[in-house]
DNA sequence: CTGTATCCTCCGAGATACTG
DNA sequence: CAGTATCTCGGAGGATACAG
């Protein structure tokens, strides 16, 4: 078989090409994940609406400005929703969409993989050190 | 129930607490896959063993240094493993650990999230444009 | 062939102050 | 409350040349 050039720009066109249209799923989802305060951001979320000082606040040292920023991202990428009600002052909600919550088995496998690759090197670690 | 603090940089000792421990694994998965070049070499290595330059080949405008440095990170961290066979001159191979290569859940995962998610953008696009 | 060594650029992210 | 506006800095990654 001759393996195809990999590239991680790679143009749409290619997208029948198999292993770089896998690459380029996997770059699709690295790009919703990626960023210092995306994962910790969803996390407040799993369990529901949240505004935004309460998301901040659950948040150690995270910023106004990157809270912002990365919900607006999120936004822009399909992830979480924004609501505002128009109360007095106006209170405003974020959760997820459906293809948001979708991305829990992403999660769920990198915790998995993580977990054992964890246990892994611990015990390469500990042979290593006897 | 009282939600926890997440922190993105939390110490060991609250491996214990849940919801950070698996933002803690998610992390770890992601420190292995994050960087421009990890996918893309990773990629070339799933149908088994190959050489620095065949690797180079394989990828479009990946530097030697980058190459270099993205494989030194992989082999830190258990994903491949590098082989010297005393040629001459020297031939060196790089193939998955066992580790390395039981993170394609995790890739597979990715791949069925972002194409669905790529979908889901897609048809409100198009709604949008009607 | 399998990498290193330098130098350089750009962007993610922190600090801090301010606004409607 | 829910953000925005500036300023700054470190580090990821590129270009190019060189080494064993």
């Amino acid at each position: 078989m001759k393996t195809t050039a990999i590239d991680p720009k790679i143009d749409l066109k290619s997208i029948k090409d198999c292993p770089n249209s896998f690459v380029m799923a996997v770059n699709d989802t690295m790009n919703v994940l990626t960023g210092k305060w995306k994962l910790p951001i969803m996390a407040t979320l799993i369990f529901g609406k949240k505004r935004f000082k309460e998301i901040e606040r659950e948040i150690p040292r995270i910023t106004p400005r990157m809270l912002s920023k990365e919900l607006r991202e999120l936004e822009l990428n399909g992830i979480v929703k924004r609501t505002v009600h128009d109360t007095i002052p106006v209170t405003i909600e974020y959760e997820f969409t459906p293809s948001g919550r979708s991305i829990k088995n992403v999660l769920d496998a990198m915790v998995e993989w993580g977990q054992e690759h964890r246990n892994t090197v611990m015990n390469r670690l500990s042979k290593v050190n006897l």
